[in-house]
This record gives structure tokens, C-alpha cells and sequence, in this order.
RNA sequence: GGGCGGUUAGCUCAGCGGUAGAGCACUUGCUCGACACGCAAGGGGUCACAAGUUCAAUCCUUGUACCGCCCACCA
């Protein structure tokens, strides 16, 4: 016997352990089904299970489960990132905490504390993802760091070095002054800051005056190389050519001319800090073949004011100086004035500090080239987003696309395979050996201390995780994969990078044939969960106090597309419920001896009421089905739910108790047959969605063969049964009746507890003989003492209609005559309305012309039925009115 | 500045050319032997606003107003 409440608890670790251990998850590529393949978004090896991750790594496994009873050899690709940046620094501020730091340490034994750190704590988040009941081929799990898969990443470097794909370059970069490495673009992240504009004025190096600049940033002014104003500004026609002297430091620069500048703005004239500023930097590379601009940076990497700017500023902090430039300036009188201004600063996505455009040689992917081809097969379709209009956001980072800065500072990642030799010559290789040959026996070689870009081994994952470059069967199989999975913040980091890659490396061929683009988990309120709000509901928590099934339940049932997702705990708590609606169901079901039986055959079913509920059951599939297919997880959800609790509990198992308890003894058989065969039904359907009370329950209500699982069990096939419209129309039928009948008692106040007496009038041989039949069912279920079809309606009896029969409940003691009489006008009224209006389009020459025939016959359909019931219904409210 | 999305019941959201839906909340009844994490019956919406297309618009088009998010170097 079942308990009275479901206990998720109890039953989660057996069954998750049950499943890993049964090797159902595993993909076969020796087998000859067909492959499915999802890649999963390999979570950092830092991290720990959030909603973001519940959210997608349950879309991802209700499609590897679905996929896999639908006869499909899926592979769903498990693995973790070893995540550059965040990983050092969780080890370095491990370090500081026992007092040590990297650079004292060394790289070779930071590097042994990280793997060390990575074997001891980098499990967290993949020991969380069971509990979900993420069912992921396991065994392949993959580290970007893997042997195999680091050699893939300096195959695809070298491979595009060669090409010319790959290549070193001395620019402005995103320097992050914190953890003193450079950054690609898209690491950087720009928020609107409420800064100064210092209006400051230049003196001329002729004395004739002076030229006015505006700046946010005053400490550049050290660095300043120029001064440019725009060519067709008659204002300072005459001072192009001369030179004007930096305030403070006194350094004597040029006056150019460059269209990059807006005379509009500000004075019109902009100081040109070419090492610190990316449009200086690109106006200093107009010039500097016909003006002298000073290329100088006058910062440390770690943002302190370096040798280059005067002795007093040197050490200082960057934001420090900044104030004791004003300071200077306006001792020295060369501050005009200092507005407020409202402008977009950029701060590193993890370090949280100020980005500072900052000169140096780092290596450069093409981006560009690479770019094309991602492009046309997305074009093409060749590779489609659902939903559609996120291309549009692919295609347009895509089409302005900048060259990928990959070479971080960093000691934690790919090491770059480059080596220099003594002349600072380069060398691209597999191996220091193969380095070697190249640069002749006699060179010593220094490999570039630098690391590649987490990102760079990320978007090699749909091939690399295969074995790539080796041509492994997995690779031939399950490349490229059906689908990716994945929430939009990273269609940039990675989405679009392994479209580049992919079709690089693989011939062509793209990666995914599919991106689901899925939102963004939220709180309750709308807001974007982060610790420092507090507003982090935390997965595992929802986990414990309400089962791994509720939580998967509701963001399924949330992951409506192209919306947030907004977590509460209440929806968790609905659906919670929803797992004890069921589990008691099939409670009932045990206590009545309707479980599943060997050799029920439900096409032999002859009951409509078991017609009905078979065919609901195919109809509920055929919903499930169609949403899969489209990605519409929030409606296949709300399929199941329905029927499992709209259908099945609320109207047939309630239609079927009377029979069960007096009936004939073969429809009885027939109804626990059914009853059962329909539980079993419901636990298949409904096991993608919520896998573990569903595997519970399977395993608890049959006997079923040694290891036989719903995990691996078939999604059924009812092409094969056939019902007749005729037991749909009845049953139909009959919850009509009963809810009438229902609802007449309720709005009248009758006693709940009363058993009352139903007369049909005008009712046809077929609703005679449907009451005959059902009236277990409609006693019970309506609270009835007797019903006949003949007979006169009593005095003050309440009448209703259903189809042609009126009905008629003789409670004239027990309700209130008044309230009888301003229900039925109510009734009426809104009767009237309907038919008003429909006869308005009815009368409407250009509707009947135009519209289809059906929807006309449709509309006059609806116009009889109503008129029907009003007339009936003026007549019941004239007999009240008599009596 | 560009792009995308949103505005539907008190709240959170589905729907998307022909009778407005769900969950929660609310009201009123219910110890009908599965379930109070329940059952039954209800109340509640000029589908943001304006114009247009159409026989017909919550749904399509255009515009307006708010609200989000993403991208963008204006000192």
C-alpha cells in the first residue's frame, strides 16, 4: 500500500543510483538507431548548481529522455569548463588567505595547486546536477583541460596560425588592472556612470592664447600626444599646424586636424591620448606618418601611474592621480570649469573594476573571415534559432565582428604553443620540439607564458568532446548535434564562436542543426538573481523541501518562449501538489484493484466511458508530441497536467467509482483494466517531466520483469486505436449534465449533503437512455435521490437546459423563489446579448458573403442554440412569475 | 544612438484573425472511504492608447506612451 503522501526524499538517491548504475544513459555509437545529440553547455568547474542551470539542464534532459523513448540513440554530452579567470581566482584568494601569493609560489606549482583544487572541489557541480536528474552519458564526461581535448586546442592554434587566421599584433586592448590581463571585447561590460567633464585649457606654445578641451578623464592629460580639431571648423582653421603645451607636464604637441572630431561637442577640440583611448589610438594612426604624435602610456599593469608621468605622480594610483590632477590643474589655473556628465564606463565582467584601453602585444583570431561562413549557414538555414529572432542578435554581432583577442595573462588555461627565440623571432608549433626544427638547433626557445581564452577551448566542444582530430566513430555519428540548449547572455561567448569553429574544422559542416534560445531565470519579482541582492533562490533548497519533480515541473511549465522566467515558491508548491494529486490517484487506483494487467487490450474496450478516457490519453500524447517537436515545453507540461488531474482524477476516476462499486461484473473488469492501463499511460507521459515519482510509482504499482525501468522504457504508440466520435459526444454529455446540475445546486444553496430528485423533461431516446445508463454516475456524482423522464415539473421547480432536454429539480422548499427568479433573468439577459450580437454579424451582407461557410453555419448554429435555451428558460421564469 | 522584447483577471503569465484562458490569490459550500498538498460552485478582464487593413482584430500594419534587456568609441 501506498502512503498518503508522496516523500521525494526518500526515493530520489535510490533511483537516481539505480539509473546511473543501469547504463541507460549511455549513447551507442556502434548501434544503428538513429543518433540525437545534445551537447550541454559545460558548466564552470568554479561552480555550483544555480536556477540558471536547473532551467536549462532540465530542458536538455526532458529532450534526452523524450528522445531516447522515442527510439533515438541520444547522446547528451556532460562536461565542465575549466574556466580561466575564475578558477585562478578562487585559488589565489585561497593562497591569500594562507598568507601566499602566485608570483612568489611560481607557475608550476600554482598550476599543481589549481588540478589539485579541481580534483578536490570541481566535482560540486556535476554531483548537483543528479540531483536534478540530469541523465547525461556520464562516462564521457569531458574537461577542457583534458589531454585530448588540449591537444585539439593547439591543433585548431596552430592549424589557424598557419592559415593566417591566427596572429600577433601590437594594439589597444581591454586591460584589466586587477587581474592584470587583457580581455576581448565581450568580456567587458558597460555601465552608465555619473562622472566630471574638466574643461581645460592648453596653452599655445606661441603665447597667442590658448585652446580649450573637454575630458573625463583628466590623468590621461599626462599622455596627451595631440590636440585635433575638425578640419571644417572655422573656429581653429588657424590653429592647425601650430603646437599648444600640456598643462602640468609641459609637453609640447601638435595641433591636427581629424573628422573623427564633432565641433559640436564640448569646445569642438579633443586632446588625442593615442595609448589610452581607442578613437586616439585609431586618429594616431591617421597621422603619425606626417605629424610626430608621443605614443605614451603612463600606466603599470596593475593601473598606477608609471616613470612616463612627472616624479610627484608616479606610484599613484590611477584614480588618485586622476584627483590630484584637478587639483594641479586648477592651482595652476588651467581648469576652465567642471560639468557633470552621464557616460558609459567599462568594468571587467568578473573583476568588477575599470577596464583601461591599454597598448600591447596580444594574439588576435580573425574573427572576421571566420565569421562568414557562420554567417551564410545560419542564412541558409543550415542552422535555425528557436526562437527565430534571436538571429537577428547573431547576425548582427557577427556582420561587426572585431578580431578576437585571445591571449590572456593568466597562468591557469591552454598554455599558447608559441616560442621566441633570442631575436623575439615567433615560432607556432605542436611542441617544443617541433619549435625547434623550425627555428634551427642552435636557437634557445622561451615559450610565450600567456594562456588562451576559456572561450577559445569552449567552442571547440561540439568536435573536441568527439575525439576530434582523431576520426572516432562519435565524431562521424554525433556531429554535428540536433540541438543546443542554451540562454542568450552567451550567443556571443559561444554560441556564435562554435558556429566559426565548427564549420572551420569540420568541413563545413555546422555544429547543431538547432539553437534553442531559452530566457533567463528570475525572482518572483522580475529582478535578475545575484548574491549581492540576496535574491538567489537557490535550487537545492527547492530541491529538499519540495523534490527535484516539483522544480523541473514548474520551470518547464515557465519556459514559455521568448519570456523571463520568474521563479516563485508558490509555483513550486502548486506543482509539488501536483505530484501528490497523482501519487494519490494512484493510490486509489491500488486500493481499487485498477492497476496495470498483463494483456489488456485497450482497442477491445467496448464502455464509451473506457473509450473516452483511452482516446484522451492518445489526444494527451498527440499535445505532447507537437509541443516537443516545437520546443513548446510549457505547453507539452501543461498537457500532461491537465489530463492527469483535469481528466483523469477530476472526471473519469470520479464517473467510474459508482460502477466499480455496484455494476456489472464485466464492466467492471473492463474499467480496472482500463483504469490501470491508463495509470501505466500517465507514468510514461508524464516521466520525461518528472522522472522520479513517476519511476516510484512504476516500480511500486507492478510487477514488472527484473529491470525494466520507465528511464528506458518506449514512448507509446497509439496509432493503432480508433475511437468512435460517438463515446466522446456521450461522456461529453454527461459532464455537462452533472455540471449543471451541480451548478444549479450551488447557485440555489442547496444542501450539499441533500440528495435531490432530477425530472428530464423533452428529453430524446438517446438522453433517456443515456440516463438509464449512467445513472451511478450522475446520483452520485450530481447528489441525486431518483431521476425520471416523465412526469410534471412541481411548483417553483428549477429548470435548466442541457442539449434538447430541460431539466428540472424540484426544490421549491428549499430555495428562495426571488433568488430563482433573478438567476434565470440573468440568464436570460446574457442569452439575449449573444444572439443580438450574433444576428448583427448574421445581418451583415458582406459577412455572409465573405466569411467561410462554416464559420457562417457556425455562428447560425450557436444563434439556434441559444434561442432554444431562452425561450425555454422564459418560459421556466413565466411559471415562477405564475406561481 | 541602434536593435529586440513586453504592456491580457488582484498577482505571475499562456493564447494570437471568428464564443477571452491557466496557476496562485479571493468568495461560498463540502470530514461524498485516493488526495484539505483536497472536492465542488463562483466572482473578477473596454486584452496599454490611437489610427489603419479586414465581412470580422486581443491577435495583422503604423504610430504614441510607459517598462525591460542587448549592442554602440562621441571627448
Amino acid at each position: 500500500m501506498l502512503d498518503k503522501t508522496f516523500n521525494p526524499k526518500d526515493i530520489e538517491e535510490k533511483h537516481y543510483t539505480d539509473w546511473e548504475g543501469s547504463g541507460a544513459f549511455a549513447a551507442h555509437p556502434e548501434s544503428n538507431k538513429t543518433p540525437f545529440t545534445i551537447m550541454m553547455p559545460p558548466p564552470n568547474v568554479t561552480g555550483s548548481l544555480h536556477m540558471g542551470h536547473a532551467l536549462t539542464m532540465t530542458l536538455q534532459d526532458v529532450m534526452t529522455r523524450y528522445q531516447r523513448m522515442n527510439s533515438k540513440d541520444a547522446l547528451w554530452m556532460p562536461g565542465t569548463d575549466h574556466a580561466g579567470i575564475a578558477t585562478q581566482m578562487v585559488v589565489e584568494r585561497q593562497l591569500a588567505e594562507a598568507g601566499e601569493n602566485r608570483r612568489d609560489m611560481g607557475r608550476d606549482k600554482f598550476l599543481e595547486k589549481v588540478w589539485q583544487w579541481k580534483e578536490e572541489s570541481g566535482g560540486t557541480i556535476v554531483r548537483q546536477l543528479r540531483r536534478l536528474g540530469a541523465t547525461p552519458d556520464w562516462p564521457r564526461e569531458r574537461f577542457t583541460m583534458d589531454e585530448g581535448l588540449s591537444q585539439a586546442v593547439l591543433k585548431v592554434f596552430v592549424d589557424l596560425y598557419k592559415d593566417g587566421l591566427i596572429y600577433r599584433d601590437k594594439r589597444l586592448v581591454n586591460w584589466d588592472p586587477k587581474f592584470q590581463t587583457a580581455l576581448s571585447d565581450i568580456e567587458v561590460e558597460h555601465k552608465e556612470v555619473k562622472g566630471k567633464l574638466w574643461h581645460v585649457a592648453y596653452p599655445l606654445e606661441d603665447g597667442s592664447g590658448s585652446i580649450s578641451i573637454a575630458t573625463t578623464r583628466p590623468e590621461t592629460i599626462l599622455a596627451d600626444g595631440a590636440i585635433a580639431v575638425h578640419p571644417d571648423d572655422e573656429k581653429y582653421k588657424d590653429l592647425v599646424g601650430k603646437c599648444a603645451v600640456v598643462p602640468v607636464c609641459n609637453r609640447i604637441i601638435p595641433i591636427i586636424a581629424d573628422e573623427y572630431v564633432q565641433s559640436e561637442f564640448g569646445s569642438g577640440a579633443v586632446k588625442i591620448t593615442a595609448a589610452h583611448d581607442y578613437n586616439d589610438f585609431e586618429v594616431y594612426l591617421r597621422h603619425k606618418d606626417t605629424t610626430e604624435i608621443p605614443l605614451i602610456n603612463l600606466m603599470t599593469p596593475d593601473g598606477h601611474m608609471n616613470e612616463n608621468c612627472p616624479p610627484d605622480y608616479v606610484g599613484l594610483d590611477r584614480f588618485e592621480a586622476r584627483k590630484k590632477i584637478v587639483k594641479d590643474l586648477d592651482e595652476l589655473e588651467y581648469l576652465e570649469k567642471v560639468e557633470d556628465h552621464v557616460h558609459q564606463v567599462p568594468y571587467g565582467d568578473r573583476s568588477c573594476v575599470v577596464i583601461e584601453p591599454y597598448l600591447t602585444d596580444q594574439w588576435y583570431v580573425d574573427a572576421k573571415t571566420l565569421a562568414k561562413p557562420a554567417l551564410e549557414a545560419v542564412k541558409t538555414g543550415k542552422t535555425e534559432f528557436v526562437p527565430k529572432n534571436w538571429e537577428n542578435t547573431y547576425f548582427d554581432w557577427l556582420e561587426n565582428i572585431q578580431p578576437w583577442c585571445i591571449s590572456r595573462q593568466l597562468w591557469w588555461g591552454h598554455q599558447i604553443p608559441a616560442w621566441y627565440d633570442e631575436e623575439g623571432k615567433v615560432y607556432v608549433a605542436m611542441t617544443e620540439e617541433e619549435a625547434k626544427a623550425q627555428a634551427g638547433a642552435d636557437k634557445t626557445l622561451t615559450r610565450d607564458e600567456d594562456v588562451l581564452d576559456t572561450w577559445f577551448s569552449s567552442a571547440l566542444w561540439p568536435f573536441s568532446t568527439l575525439g576530434w582530430p582523431d576520426k572516432t566513430p562519435e565524431l562521424s555519428k554525433y556531429y554535428p548535434g540536433d540541438v543546443l540548449i542554451t540562454g542568450f547572455d552567451i550567443i556571443f561567448f559561444w554560441v556564435a564562436r562554435m558556429m566559426m569553429m565548427g564549420i572551420h574544422f569540420m568541413d563545413g559542416e555546422v555544429p547543431f542543426k538547432k539553437v534553442y534560445i531559452h530566457a533567463l531565470v528570475r525572482d518572483g519579482k522580475g529582478q535578475k538573481m545575484s548574491k549581492s541582492k540576496g535574491n538567489v533562490i537557490d535550487p537545492l533548497d527547492i530541491i529538499d523541501q519540495y523534490g527535484a519533480d516539483a522544480l523541473r515541473f514548474t520551470l518547464l511549465a515557465m519556459a514559455a518562449q521568448g519570456r523571463d522566467v520568474k521563479m516563485s515558491e508558490e509555483r513550486v508548491e502548486g506543482y509539488r501538489n501536483f505530484a501528490t494529486k497523482l501519487w494519490n490517484a494512484a493510490r486509489y487506483c491500488e486500493m481499487n484493484d485498477c492497476l496495470p494487467k498483463e494483456g489488456f487490450d485497450p482497442a477491445s474496450v467496448q464502455a464509451p466511458l473506457n473509450q473516452w478516457i483511452i482516446q484522451s490519453v492518445s489526444e494527451t500524447k498527440t499535445a505532447i508530441d507537437k509541443a516537443m517537436e516545437a520546443y513548446r515545453y510549457n505547453e507539452a507540461a501543461g498537457a500532461i497536467y491537465q489530463f492527469i488531474w483535469g481528466t483523469f482524477c477530476d472526471w473519469y476516476l470520479e464517473f467510474t467509482k459508482p460502477f466499480l462499486q455496484s455494476g456489472d461484473e464485466a464492466l467492471k473488469e473492463e474499467i480496472k483494466g482500463t483504469t490501470g492501463w491508463v495509470l501505466d499511460q500517465i507514468l510514461l507521459l508524464l516521466n520525461p517531466f518528472m522522472p522520479y515519482i513517476t519511476e516510484e510509482l512504476f516500480a511500486q504499482i507492478a510487477k514488472r520483469e527484473e529491470g525494466t525501468r520507465l528511464l528506458s522504457s518506449d514512448w507509446p504508440d497509439y496509432s493503432a486505436l480508433s475511437v468512435g466520435e460517438s463515446a466522446m459526444d456521450e461522456i461529453s454529455w454527461l459532464q455537462r449534465m452533472i455540471s449543471e446540475i451541480r451548478s444549479l445546486r450551488a447557485d440555489l444553496n442547496v444542501p450539499a449533503g441533500a440528495n435531490i430528485d432530477l425530472l428530464v423533461l423533452e428529453a430524446s431516446d438517446q438522453t433517456k437512455e443515456r440516463l438509464k445508463q449512467y445513472e451511478p454516475a450522475l446520483s452520485q456524482m450530481a447528489r441525486l435521490a431518483s431521476i425520471s423522464t416523465d412526469g410534471e415539473a412541481k411548483k417553483g421547480a428549477v429548470k435548466s437546459i442541457v442539449d434538447e432536454a430541460t431539466i428540472v429539480l424540484p426544490v421549491a422548499d428549499l430555495i428562495d423563489l426571488d433568488k430563482e427568479r433573478a438567476r434565470l433573468a440573468k440568464q436570460i439577459e446574457k442569452l439575449e446579448k449573444d444572439i443580438e450580437a450574433i444576428d448583427k454579424k448574421l445581418g451583415n451582407e458582406k459577412f455572409v458573403a465573405n466569411a467561410p461557410d462554416e464559420v457562417v453555419a457556425e455562428q447560425k448554429e450557436r444563434k439556434a442554440e441559444a434561442q432554444n435555451i431562452r425561450d425555454k428558460l422564459s418560459a421556466a421564469l413565466e411559471q415562477i412569475k405564475a406561481a
